[in-house]
Formats: structure tokens, C-alpha cells, sequence
DNA sequence: GCTTGACCTTCCTATGATGGGAAGCTTGAT
DNA sequence: ATCAAGCTTCCCATCATAGGAAGGTCAAGC
């Protein structure tokens, strides 16, 4: 199989499975008498994980752990738990931030006309910010540290 | 004022001053005789707008176009509303999209016994995807589009 | 005056994951 | 033989930010 093949059957582009394999993400791929990189089921199997583990939104660096702990029979399905448990808690972490930054501006845009007029609540939250009390408090269970390290000085009178 | 303390006064590093300077984003700061950047309470001003910009996740082009509108006297505050509902938008549809892999991942590891025993379901679920159905349905109004599109066909049952 | 340390200058590099494109070779079909 | 499609390598771009090297400048203390 070419690398074209592998990446319509994958689901990885082959400019992605060539940047997987220089950095060595996966093995070099074998190649044909005239220097065209082969690949074969299990590779495919194997960029399939990959593609799965990128729209889970786990890096190339916890994907190398995954396939290593993936590859071995004998692993503790603890370890593997952890990673992903770590992965959830980033992902909640950036959630927040951006729910916090939706409900900023959410709540400058609420008191703008948004007319012809040139008095906009919304540049002068940007400009102004340290002296508006912006989003009255968290929202969410996880958020409630997040959205005081928005750099918004939340004077929450 | 050196670039320094326009750099603590402003919140935003020395180093990335100089970088909306290259850019464009500010204009080209006045240099003293020895070459030094010299920075006025203006120039403070309006690295702090951007500062706050950026924390609410608004792009340098986006900002630059801020930047014009608050320079700006006569503008409409429409302008300004459009594009912060624009952002808030596009804020929406990443929130949702993290929303949709933190809740595929914590499906999986809540099926995971995480001890020392190798079967693992989340490493299973990463090779297989195809043939398992993940999250029952989406969790929140914005969201429902968005998770079909994670690469994850669901075969919602 | 001279040294020292903090600050400034420019220029180069890196990040992380991905895409675009050029120049040239191979393959397969007509 | 020719042509299109596919492969190769290599370089560049994105986006916002940070790190560092090499060298100039300034203020304070001796």
C-alpha cells in the first residue's frame, strides 16, 4: 500500500504520516525498489489510533505514550487511565477559560446598542477594564479559579 | 518611559511589544537619543486594550480592527458588537468542540477499571472507534452539530 | 575614572500541528 | 511515447509567544 492509500484508509493525510514518521511518531515506513514508502494493515491500524488520539485532543508527545502503553501486552490499564484523567482535567481547564472569556464578552456585549452610535460599552470594557466588574461570579463548578486568571482584575463587588 | 516599564505598566512583556511594533499593530515607538524606545501614558493606554483583547481571546487581526474602531470617534457601535458576537461565536464552537472530546474521553475511562490488569477500554476505544458508540447525545444546546464532526463516527443507536 | 549590573538594541531560533507548493522521479493507462 | 496522477524531498507559512546571543547604554558605587 502507498502512503496516499494508507491515507485515505486512515484518515491522515500523507504530508501528517510523513511529519509522524520524522519525528518518529511511528517507524519508518518500509519502502518499494523505487523508494515509495509501503505500509500495510497494522500500520494503518496504527494511524488510525493516532488520528483517534488527535481528535481527542491528546499532543503527539501523550500519543507516544499511548501507542508505547498500546503496543504492550502487559501494561497496567492504570497508567493509561491516568493519562487520559489528565487529559480530561486539561480540557476542563481550557473550557473554562474560554466559558470565561465567553461570558466577559458576552456581558460587555449585552449593554451595547450596537447602533449607529459611537458609545460602545465594549471598547470601553477593553479600555477600562480594572474599573468594571465583569461576569458577577463563576459559573460552573470547575471554573471558579479559572476566570480570576483571565487578567481581568474582577472586581467582584 | 522605557520599554520596560511600559512593559510592567501595560501588562504586556517587552518582548511582545516590540513584536506588535514589528507587526504593525502599533505604530513605531518614538526613540530616545541612545535608541531607546520611549513609551508615553497613551501608549500605555493602549497596550493595555490590547492586552485585555487578547486575554479575551481576540486575534491580533481582530484586535488591529478594534484598535481602528476605538481610535475611531465616528464609528458605529454596531461595528464592535458584530465582531464580539462574531468571537463570542467562535468562542461557543471551540467550547463545544473540547466539550465533545472531554466527554467521548470521560465515557471511556469511566469504563476503565484503571488497575494493574492490561484490559483497557480507552485504548480499545482508540483503535476501534468505528465500532463503538460514544457519548449517547449532546450535552448542551450549541453543541449538537459540532460533536458529529470529531472524527469520531458515532453510530448513535 | 572604572567596574558592575540592569537595561536596552537587533537578529535568530523554537514551539505544535498542519498545510501549501516547487522541482523532479515513477507508475499506469492510453 | 505521452500524460496524468502519485510519489519523493525540501522549504516556507501559520499564530502568539518565549528564549537566547552578541553588543550598546546607563546609573550607582567604589
Amino acid at each position: 500500500m502507498n502512503i496516499g492509500q494508507a491515507a485515505k484508509a486512515s484518515g491522515v493525510s500523507a504530508k501528517m504520516i510523513r511529519h509522524y514518521e520524522a519525528i518518529g511518531l511511528i517507524p519508518q515506513a518500509g519502502r518499494s525498489f523505487s523508494n515509495y514508502r509501503t505500509y500495510n494493515e497494522r500500520d494503518v491500524h496504527t494511524l488510525r489510533f493516532i488520528r483517534q488520539a488527535r481528535s481527542l485532543g491528546f499532543s503527539i508527545k501523550s500519543i507516544e505514550t499511548l501507542l508505547d502503553l498500546w503496543r504492550d501486552q502487559h501494561r497496567a490499564s492504570a497508567e493509561v487511565k491516568a493519562i487520559a484523567l489528565a487529559h480530561i482535567a486539561e480540557l476542563e481547564t481550557r473550557i473554562c477559560e474560554l466559558q470565561a472569556m465567553r461570558d466577559a464578552l458576552r456581558y460587555l456585549a449585552e449593554h451595547c446598542q450596537g447602533d449607529e452610535r459611537p458609545d460602545c460599552p465594549i471598547l470601553d470594557g477593553l479600555a477600562e477594564a480594572q474599573e468594571v466588574d465583569w461576569c458577577q461570579g463563576g459559573h460552573d463548578e470547575h471554573c471558579a479559579k479559572v476566570s480570576g486568571g483571565l487578567g481581568l482584575e474582577t472586581a467582584t463587588k
